[in-house]
DNA sequence: TTCATAACGTTATGTTATATCATTATCGAA
DNA sequence: TTCGATAATGATATAACATAACGTTATGAA
């Protein structure tokens, strides 16, 4: 059985119907904001599908001249102030070991839909995929527990090579 | 007992005799860089010191500027060199959730005195602590096998608030 | 001493991100 | 419907972080 928290075969995507993959993004994004009252502008929905051209980490500076090519001149705070939207919104997640951002799989999972991600990034295909794993979150609340520390922002980013990279 | 991976209390450092703290960074560094027989020169030395100024991450133009101030003119790759080669030697971490510096509390414990690091980041009085936890470790390693992928590099850096700043 | 290499200096530039203020769009209340 | 508050976007400028490229100096081994 696949429990929520599983990830079946993070690296085993190539392939897949990439198109439907956006639209499932874009309208789950439309569907969260619908239902929280906030807006999903044309800017921010296209920025969005931008960041969902694929499974790697996209920079804000790609973003921007994606933008730009299609509608002349834009200035990063544009595109930056799209990317904070969707981030606040649990939208888009950004990897600081990168400084670039991913479309976030499961938006919406969580009462507000934000909660700490975590990825593996292979450094070979480029690919970054979010896991949940209970053992980890595990970890990290005992961890915090027996500190007393308050956790209230997670980084956690793992680098190295897919299953499929290593030949 | 306390074994080597626990933390007895980390951010209950204010107060402590700061100075032998520098002192042992700079004596252990010395002595790991002899074993290996890398050079730790002047520059390295003094802006290893400098990293070490306190308990919060530093940015690399923080260092820039304090060198600058006892050397005259300074350019940011004298900075990163320096700071290149002490995280190469597993003297110095680079938090990327802040973009800046620390020193390694712990280095050379590993063969090649590179280790993955961990990270509490207090929000409030800015102190980051490094943390070494088995669960944590042995949860990402069940995690990588679990997915076939191989770890190069780890960041794992989480924020919030320590105990003292609670209050 | 000579050579090879590592370290450092110097200049220029690349990359990522934000502050600030003006303008436009949106939407509820009068 | 118009007004006014607020949110979103446009536009300009600059801050903050980082590296490429090349010349010079220091170091240590042959």
């Amino acid at each position: 059985m696949m429990t929520s928290g599983d990830v079946e075969s993070p690296f085993a995507m190539p392939g897949h119907d990439h198109a439907s993959c956006i639209m499932t993004a874009l309208d789950g994004a439309e569907a969260i904001c619908a239902r929280r009252g906030e807006r999903l502008t044309p800017l921010r929905r296209r920025v969005l599908e931008l960041v969902w051209r694929g499974h790697s980490p996209v920079g804000a500076y790609d973003i921007l001249a994606l933008l730009q090519s299609e509608r002349g001149r834009v200035a990063p705070p544009t595109v930056y102030r799209a990317l904070e939207f969707l981030c606040r919104q649990g939208l888009v997640h950004r990897l600081d070991s990168l400084q670039a951002f991913i479309g976030c799989g499961q938006p919406g999972n969580d009462g507000d839909g934000r909660h700490a991600a975590h990825f593996l990034i292979c450094q070979d295909c480029g690919t970054a995929v979010e896991v949940r794993d209970g053992q980890l979150d595990g970890a990290i609340s005992r961890l915090a527990g027996r500190t007393g520390f308050a956790i209230a922002d997670e980084t956690i980013e793992l680098s190295g090579l897919c299953a499929a990279c290593q030949s």
